[in-house]
DNA sequence: TATTTAATATCGGTTATACGATACTAATAT
DNA sequence: ATATTAGTATCGTATAACCGATATTAAATA
């Protein structure tokens, strides 16, 4: 309310490009967006995420016995998320010097 | 509809960084996003984004004589584009990689 | 096996983003 | 002075992001 740039958005974005890294559940997506946020997305935030983005066939489930299930991405998710690291570039395209200067 | 990453959202982040760098219209702003996004986006979408950072003391408005009228930063909008920054790059530091490639 | 509990999933509602269409304004041209 | 036109402004609406609360599931424990 108070904050122009509340940096909504993105967040299936971000949430493709943890799982790119590597397998995660989404406790530790949560987890991951908190460290990076300050605030940890709510449940029904990003389970809905995590839904559409299987719907879409950009990643996968996989069951490691544990409590938790994880996502893989697909060999679709990766070339979405080198698309959309381009499309993102371009658009934020002279931020790199912020970026270089962290 | 099709694609995950929209990209919506920080559009306001844009404008005030674009706005920041040199004192520009809206027209000119539009022009500027159409380069970087593809599409230019509806005056139904620039302008109320211009009247809300005005209102908040972020930019303000110079009319230098022309058919346009014209932005310029604000000490408050510099330092809310500081923060701004800062908090896209904790929220993108993975980006770094990418950025450096390009 | 029954219970607990961490993780996952869903639902309804709120807010923000953005668009298309339309109206307004003022500089320029006629 | 009037008409034109580029730029600006507003309005109503659609969509998407996100949250809080609640329900469900399945692994772990008792």
């Amino acid at each position: 309310m108070d904050n122009c740039c509340d940096m909504k958005g993105f967040l299936s974005f971000l949430v493709l490009r943890l799982i790119n890294q590597k397998n995660m559940s989404g406790e530790e997506i949560r987890q991951e967006l908190m460290e990076r946020k300050g605030t940890r997305p709510s449940p029904g935030t990003i389970y809905p995420v995590l839904k559409l983005l299987s719907e879409k066939g950009l990643i996968e489930e996989i069951k490691d016995g544990g409590r938790e299930k994880k996502y893989k991405i697909t060999r679709r998710g990766v070339k979405e998320v080198e698309i959309a690291n381009t499309k993102f570039i371009e658009l934020f395209y002279d931020m790199k010097e912020e970026f270089k200067r962290s």
